[in-house]
Order: structure tokens, then C-alpha cells, then sequence
DNA sequence: GATGTAAATGCGAATTAGTCGCATATGTCA
DNA sequence: TGACATATGCGACTAATTCGCATTTACATC
């Protein structure tokens, strides 16, 4: 359990200003395994600060993923999940069958799409990749 | 242009009903290089056949996507759109500038994402790739 | 610490993309 | 041709997200 100032700090040096809800929201994000979506970071945060609003989870993550903080995973069939920004880079795979989201590690498939932008002449600015798979 | 024939038969070896809604869009997003969303196969089938509904768009995208026809492109700000299912495999890249849509060719990320799946004990449904790049 | 100001918040209304129920129309198969 | 399942149009509905606006708050400056 990391201490909030740590959070605090993370906003600040973002260049974002420090408040509670946002300070709330980050902790949760960032102490969570799996991906929530703002109906969970909703209810979570309300537990801890009964000021927190939808509206405001929404533009949190909506600053949050501009300033480089979360990332936002958009699926086919159910509304955007967020997590931290990951330091370790990858990408996601959903199980059809149970619905599960697990992450890929590894930065192969980053480095392969970096190189296919590059022989098209673009310069890649972030990628989405999810893969829909199912259990041998 | 294609004989309207085609896509019917089409429709019918996919174990699909023939109706003129399904007709028209099918030609519609077969004859077409870029990537609709519903709105856009709306006004343009409206235009040959003023009986067609949205709902109906929304629902023979649905179908034909069920059915293997079609792909459907979930993209992270914006409505989802359709392109009949390439013969030949390929992923996507948008300017994050100009908000362009252009195909990556090639089966190079197809086929890294499917060793990906295997190694983590999966068999790969499909996959969704969107690469967001700048011009260089 | 007090204070001015731009930015953030809560609330509920609005918007957007997509789905649904139902009555009617139509494709398909015998 | 007739029967029946399925598709369609319409408008109502839902779910996710955004917006407008009045109020509050963070933070830079004094």
C-alpha cells in the first residue's frame, strides 16, 4: 500500500492539479489487478469519498489518459477499461468463452508494429492491440 | 462494377435470406474503398432504396458479421465501421492527424499474434489491431 | 494567512450509438 | 400457391459518455 502523497506527486508532476477525487481515483487504479471501468472506479471511490461523481470519473480518466497516465482499453462489446500506464508494455488478450481480460507481456508485438508504421513512413504514436482468443 | 447477381449469391452461400436491404448494402460496402460506419451505408443505401431503415443497417451488420461477410472496425472515438472481410489479411492505421483510415498490409502481425496466443495456451479468434501514427 | 482567478466538481439534462418490441411484409421451401 | 419463419420499419428504449451551468476549490501571489 503506497502512501497518497506518492499519487499526489504522480498528479503534480503530470502538471495536473492535486485534488481529492483525482488523488482517490489514482490510488485505485493503481492498486488494482485487473482493469476496471468507471462503473467500477465509481463505486470504489464513493466507498472512500462519498463526493465523487460520475461525470467527474469520466473526465478524470479522460485527463488522466491525455497526460499520459492510464491507458484506456477500448473493447468490442462493453464500455472502456483503464489501467496505470504500464511501464512494462503490452498488450491484451480476451478469453470468448469466460470473458476474462489478461495482459500479453513481452514487447514483441510493440516492436513489430513500430517497425511496419516505420516502412509505411509513419511514426507510430500508440497502439491498440486486442487479441480474442480461446483455451486449448 | 459487379452484376448485383454476385451479391446475392453471396449472401445466399452464406446461408443468409436475400432481401433487397442486404443487397443493396452488401454492393454498397463491396463497392466501396473506404470504411463506413453505419451512418454513412445509411445515407448512401437510402439513396437506391428509400425503404431501408437504421435499424436494418444495424442489424445486417450484425448479421453478416455473425456470418463472416464483413469486419467490423472498433475504433477508439468514433462509430464503429465496415469493410467485407479482406481476402487478404490486414490490420489498420489511423493519422492521428488528418484522422485518415489506411490498411496495413501483409499477414506479418496476424501471424506474430497467432505464435502470441499459442505460447500463452490460446487458439486465436481474431484479432483487432489499430495502430495510431503520424506521418513522418 | 487572505485573496483572485482559472480550473475542477456535482448535478441533471442532453447526446450518441446501438438495441428492442411489435405489427406488417416478404423470402423460402414444400 | 400457401404456410411459416424471418426480416423489416418504426419509434421507443438503453447504455455509455458528454455537456452546461452554478458552485466550489486549488494554487499562485501578495
Amino acid at each position: 500500500m503506497t502512501h497518497s502523497a506518492d499519487y499526489k506527486q504522480l498528479l503534480r508532476e503530470a502538471g495536473l492539479r492535486v485534488t481529492p477525487q483525482r488523488t482517490t481515483i489514482v490510488s485505485l487504479l493503481s492498486e488494482t489487478d485487473d482493469h476496471p471501468n468507471v462503473e467500477d472506479l465509481y463505486e470504489k471511490a464513493r466507498r472512500l469519498d462519498d463526493t465523487v461523481s460520475v461525470a467527474t470519473v469520466y473526465r478524470t480518466m479522460s485527463v488522466l489518459e491525455n497526460a499520459g497516465l492510464v491507458r484506456k482499453l477500448v473493447l468490442d462489446d462493453a464500455p472502456a477499461r483503464y489501467e496505470m500506464m504500464p511501464h512494462t508494455d503490452h498488450d491484451h488478450l480476451v478469453d470468448v468463452d469466460s470473458g476474462d481480460l489478461v495482459e500479453i507481456p513481452g514487447i514483441e508485438i510493440a516492436t513489430l508494429l513500430d517497425r511496419v508504421a516505420a516502412e509505411m513512413g509513419y511514426e507510430l504514436v500508440s497502439h491498440h492491440t486486442v487479441i480474442r482468443a480461446r483455451k486449448l
